[in-house]
DNA sequence: TGTCATTTTAAACGCATGTTTTAAAAAATA
DNA sequence: TATTTTTTAAAACATGCGTTTAAAATGACA
């Protein structure tokens, strides 16, 4: 495995449970056991390599997620907003193909960004990724036509809010309900868990105010 | 004003809009035009600081909550969700008098002790203040008897992720909407938002699986 | 095999951090 | 007023950070 990859793979990990700031290139050089200075050498700087993490997800992720919001949209004339969200879960799973505990890191990245670093990423994946947010909100528009522009920006930021702060307590939270419950939890269970919630949410009738 | 409050103010202003770590003690003893050593003579460690900042407020709000959170036990039966949604709101805009933007600084402070420094806020919150969690819990189980425990703690959580997250980011969302909507946004405005999205998540079906 | 570009290495740089120290000033106490 | 306690002040401390440097090792290719 190339230098490289044994950075990205190392610091990932950490930044994931950590926090970008929380983590320095020392520990994510120790533990890829490379050397120092390849992180300048490979990336540039701290803020080059957080953005590389993030590309690697983001262009695995688009694509599919993008065409199965796409289905949704050519499927259903008024798709119900369970199958919007349901849209998600099986691209997002598809990332633990591609690295152990993808979906896990990535949405606890994701979380990261909107919570580390004043926003910079935020933008960055606004920008650069703006197919799925496009088609989602069509989705949603169309399984609730009587949705104000108003409402379903803010309900689409709840419902942000919902997934990102979840997953970056998850292994927290997972820990805890395993206690009291003594029962297993994983993510994709946490996932299901999500969709209805954030369905009846967004789905929750217009305050007649 | 002394200078242990003085640190205070400076500090949850500082803390909220950056995060625990990234906000040095020299940024606040500037802030709040007192010697950087005071700090450390004052509160004991940075750590011990944060702890006083979350105090002050949840010693502030954690009476008041409680006692909203009893009386809606108390009256109703059987309470809506909204009903026990509702009596949040009170308490929490009641954060405002006590302190400019109190309610607001409050939530971001809230949201960071889940993401920052590795949940030993989170620890210390939970353990110190179980009344307004019981309470809580007691209210939506009287609303929603179908509800298990385990469903319970985890819409909870997705509950507390929606508020968290959105006040986190209110400063910046707020100007888009305004932006957007040309429509006058306040806090009070997108708590009375949040209420029936997060009424309504709670109160989704069970999954039948 | 010898040459040149690429990559790795160890060391240092400059800077910012939380904390501690020591002394002066202020406040409280008697 | 004299003495003790509490608070402020400036400076230094030790540590860790991201980054840079310059030399050594490695690899590709003529």
């Amino acid at each position: 495995m190339d230098t490289k990859t044994k950075i990205l793979n190392a610091a990932e990990i950490l930044f994931a449970e950590k926090g970008f700031t929380a983590t320095s290139l020392r520990e994510i050089t120790s533990d890829a056991e490379v050397n120092l200075a390849a992180v300048n050498y490979h990336f540039g700087s701290k803020k080059e390599l957080i953005k590389a993490l993030m590309k690697r997800y983001l262009d695995q992720l688009s694509p599919v997620l993008v065409s199965a919001l796409v289905k949704v949209n050519e499927q259903e004339l008024k798709p119900t907003l369970e199958q919007v969200f349901t849209a998600f879960v099986e691209p997002l799973l598809s990332l633990n193909d591609y690295r152990e505990n993808g979906t896990s890191i990535f949405l606890q990245l994701l979380g990261r960004s909107y919570t580390d670093s004043q926003g910079f990423l935020r933008w960055f994946i606004t920008t650069n990724y703006p197919g799925i947010i496009d088609n989602f909100v069509t989705a949603v528009h169309r399984a609730y036509p009587e949705l104000s522009t108003e409402d379903i920006f803010w309900r689409l930021h709840f419902t942000m809010g919902t997934a990102v702060f979840t997953m970056s307590s998850t292994g927290a939270l997972i820990d805890i309900a395993e206690n009291d419950f003594c029962e297993k939890v994983d993510v994709a269970g946490v996932i299901y868990r999500i969709i209805p919630y954030v369905a009846a949410g967004v789905g929750a009738p217009v305050s007649s105010v």
